[in-house]
RNA sequence: GGUUCCGUAGCUCAACUGGAUAGAGCAACUGCCUUCUAAGCAGUAGGUUCGGGGUUCGAGUCCCUGCGGAAUCACCA
């Protein structure tokens, strides 16, 4: 059994034996001790002090005296005012680590039966991708592999905002100025030939803005008269009015923009389960207006336009459908929500979106609710801060923006400059060093943007390289490849893996650290699964990475004498080797077996 | 102006959801490679947790208030 629960409920009779206090062992806290404390597990006896009629200390010292008599697994307490302290046999650790030795998978949660759904990416089809989707796609990715962990079915979807008047733009400038190129004639990704053009578009538009404004005309009205900006708002309506050669445009630029992606997805790992287009569904949601005025939720305005109000829930009136008819955001978000109700039957559904849209998801989920949806409840927006660079914000328009294909090639490249200056790839070929620069590159990137808590933004310095050493990828994809060699080593050496725990007497307080740390596993698996939060994920491995680093660096394996005790550290750090790749996975993140 | 989020060491971030003397990593300084990989380890220094009130055994964490920053409040998506 768990220790903490085991713990809890020794405690929970001692509480009830020596104070008549009936609490539950799930209603007690336990805590680790702070490191430094002697022992592993604290109690916090003030909570129970004013039902027990005892002062705290004298409590943490009774209930002592009860566990060291009463559980078998207690070596020893110590109490510090109210904290009571305590300390468990070497005996119950070296168990614990044989229980994870008879399980190939011991962190892996039992199937819950249930199916969460996780929108990510959703990327417009008009530009490449940038640091700021690489954030939404990390963060995404691992949440789903942390679901999985913890026990859900895992679908992931992306939405690929494929049409309107960022598109169009896009299109009018390579219709005027791209001269019938293409990427392969340019030898340019899909994603970013397109993208060139709508920059063009931004840089034509701005000059004819000025050029009105020079000429006298109002720079508001300036900027809605642009000739530019007028072509590119009749290609949408011919795109809506389904104009052949328009279609046919905007088909052969979003395929050379798909390919693109495709590579980036490859790249850096990333695969959907299902792709919706917005093209497809943006006419979604009108279905649901109906129904929304039929039960009264929503209304009609004089104009015909239909809003909801919300202000009962502390929010505005809220727009649903123009006054001719169609469509806004949330009405297509409304018929979407629906559609992949229908398409999963989930009982989760995580929106992996920017905190730009959290007005907009509260409103959302807000509308479904009072609509009756039900699934509304398992609806959840998994919102995020931008990514910053020192000038602000990243504007594609402007070109300020730190390009996804751009940095996973700089990342890759500065791996392999640190792994040529240290030396250390004699052994791999030029293909193995390939894969390895980009294991390391990545792992640098991916934990650089997972590491931290979402909702906090994150500035990025293109001048300030993303570090290799402390708190980043490479220094626990290092601990990794040092414990494989470890490894390798008592291969060769033929050392069974195997230990018998009644022969060991003592234990190096790292090695007990390790063991506490690995037990914690399955604990921080479920906390990060629900929060959505693979932040705790990235905490934990880098603790486990550093105390592993501590072990190595205080306690010799091979130069051990006694076999028994050797074998214990080689099945310890094979397990430490495991969970640091489990870890490491669980936030998309490959470690090497050398580097 | 309303709403939401954020403010912790010079910098980047933690703090187990109200617990002990607020912890890590960078950067700085001191040591440690003839030993299982020094992308490492050990140590020194660095704090009025934005300010001010309150709640209680106990507050970085909860409440109120002021300041600073971000997002949003679009018939854009």
């Amino acid at each position: 059994m768990d220790i903490d629960q085991k713990l809890k409920i020794s405690l929970s009779k001692g509480l009830s034996d020596l104070y008549q206090v009936y609490l539950e062992p799930d209603q007690l806290v336990l805590q680790p001790t702070r490191k430094e404390f002697e022992g592993t597990h604290t109690f916090v006896t003030f909570p129970v002090a004013k039902q027990a009629k005892k002062s705290p200390p004298v409590i943490a010292e009774e209930l002592g005296e009860y566990l060291l008599e009463n559980e078998a697994i207690i070596a020893g307490f110590q109490v510090v005012k109210g904290f009571l302290n305590l300390t468990l046999k070497h005996l119950i650790w070296l168990e614990q680590l044989k229980v994870m030795e008879k399980q190939e998978k011991w962190w892996q949660a039992s199937d819950k039966n249930q199916l969460a759904v996780v929108e990510i990416a959703s990327p417009n089809t008009n530009k490449p991708l940038h640091l700021g989707h690489l954030r939404n796609i990390f963060l995404g990715f691992s949440v789903c592999n942390i679901l999985e962990a913890a026990g859900y079915q895992v679908r992931k979807v992306c939405i690929v905002n494929d049409r309107g008047i960022h598109i169009c733009k896009s299109m009018v400038a390579y219709q005027k100025f791209g001269n019938g190129d293409s990427p392969q004639n340019s030898n340019t990704k899909g994603d970013h030939f397109v993208g060139d053009y709508y920059v063009k578009f931004d840089q034509v538009y701005k000059q004819e803005v000025s050029q009105l404004v020079e000429s006298g005309v109002a720079p508001a009205e300036a900027s809605r008269e642009a000739a530019i900006l007028k072509e590119a708002q009749t290609l949408l309506k011919s795109w809506e009015a389904n104009d052949e050669d328009t279609l046919a445009l905007w088909q052969k630029m979003n395929q050379w923009v798909y390919d693109g992606f495709s590579q980036t997805y490859a790249q850096v790992g990333a695969h959907f389960d299902k792709i919706y287009y917005e093209s497809d569904t943006y006419v979604l949601g009108k279905d649901i207006v109906q129904e929304g005025l039929k039960q009264g939720v929503f209304y009609k305005k004089d104009d015909q336009s239909v809003w909801v109000d919300l202000t009962d829930e502390g929010l505005d009136e809220k727009l649903i459908l123009r006054a001719d008819g169609t469509s806004v955001y949330i009405t297509q978000d409304l018929g979407t929500a629906d559609l992949r109700y229908q398409d999963f039957k989930f009982d989760q559904s995580v929106y992996v979106v920017g905190n730009e849209q959290d007005y907009h998801f509260q409103v959302l989920i807000k509308i479904l609710k009072k609509l009756g949806r039900s699934y509304a409840d398992g609806m959840y927006h998994l919102s995020y801060g931008m990514v910053d660079l020192p000038g602000g914000k990243m504007k594609s328009r402007e070109g300020t923006v730190v390009d996804a294909d751009h940095i996973v090639e700089e990342m890759i490249n500065t791996a392999e400059t640190h792994t040529t200056e240290l030396g250390k790839i004699e052994a791999l070929d030029r293909e193995e060093a390939q894969a390895l620069y980009k294991i390391l590159g990545l792992g640098a990137l991916k934990y650089f943007l997972t590491k931290v808590d979402p909702r906090k933004r994150i500035l990025f310095n293109p001048e300030e390289s993303i570090a290799f050493q402390g708190d980043t990828g490479p220094f626990i994809q290092y601990t990794h490849a040092r414990i494989s060699a470890i490894l390798r080593k008592a291969d060769a050496m033929g050392l069974p893996l195997d230990f018998s725990p009644q022969k060991i007497n003592t234990l190096h307080s790292s090695e007990q650290g390790l063991i506490y740390l690995l037990t914690e596993f399955p604990h921080k698996i479920e906390t990060a699964a629900a929060d959505y939060a693979p932040s705790v994920i990235a905490q934990y491995v880098f603790e486990l990475a550093k105390e592993y680093n501590r072990f190595y660096a205080e306690v010799s394996i091979f130069s051990e004498p006694e076999p028994n005790t050797r074998q214990f550290r080689v099945v310890l750090s094979q397990q430490t080797a495991k969970v640091i790749r489990k870890g490491m996975n669980l936030l998309g993140i490959d470690v090497p077996e050398r580097m």
